[in-house]
DNA sequence: GTGATTGCAAATCTTTTGCACTAAA
DNA sequence: TTTAGTGCAAAAGATTTGCAATCAC
């Protein structure tokens, strides 16, 4: 898997959601996508646009960052109160997070395995399944 | 199980980690334990102790439910970016989340069976597991 | 052109903090 | 009387929003 493929797939699937290919959500995507699975805040990416040299506000990055989630090229990671993580890895996976730190690792969704899950109340569908392992260094 | 054992404990508790039963702190472990189990948020028990006439601080509260939390009295649930509840159920258990309402309810921990955790990195211990079902309504 | 997108600054929301005052031990 | 706790108002973060200027189609 070469860091092309999923660059062009967000692309594709941008399209897709008819979000047109701007200057900021094309050199973005390059951001997010070019370097394998990460995890970053909106914060993050906006340092590291102005790293790279684009221009970006951070609006437009939390715009961006929404937009793509609800595109589903992103998924949206919670682990603590004020900080979202948005992670290119869109499957199904879970995660471990490093508690001084605020690290997330990737856990795949082999890797844990729920066999029994409860019965949902009556009239609701499950729409996706989180589990956190939440670790401290010894 | 009265309503009243919950909220001796949680005194015991609170003393035996050098917490003063002031008039606020008495008044809030009466909101939070006397009804069973709950999830709240800070704003949500300042407008409950409001209701019930007990004038508190939003600073006192969010002063409060920390030191709760760090005491084990209560415990941090973390959905949503921005906003933390605080469960009155401090014992290991997972939840299931409403997803436009908001609404968290909570899994027996014997409810989801995780039955292969995965080697966590060298030099890591878990402290805690965190499993969300995010459903909608159909 | 026309409607989507951007950037800026201001606004919002949640949570924390500094500090003078009050209450518990 | 000594130390912890409280309340207020201000500060700090993260995220969203209103709106004029700009860009993609």
């Amino acid at each position: 898997m070469t860091g092309i493929r999923p660059f062009t797939q967000a692309l594709e699937r941008l399209k897709r959601h008819g979000l047109r290919p701007t200057r900021q959500r094309l050199a973005l995507v390059r951001l997010l996508f070019e370097r394998g699975d990460r995890h970053v805040t909106a914060d993050q990416l906006h340092a590291e646009a102005a790293a790279a040299g684009v221009r970006v506000s951070l609006a437009t990055i939390y715009n961006t960052l929404n937009q793509f989630t609800a595109a589903g090229v992103l998924r949206e990671v919670v682990v603590e109160a004020g900080r979202s993580y948005f992670d290119t890895n869109a499957s199904e996976h879970h995660h471990i997070l490093v508690e001084p730190t605020g690290e997330l690792i990737d856990i795949p969704a082999s890797g844990v395995q729920v066999s029994a899950t409860p019965r949902l109340p009556e009239g609701m569908a499950l729409r996706r399944m989180d589990v956190i392992l939440r670790v401290f260094r010894t």
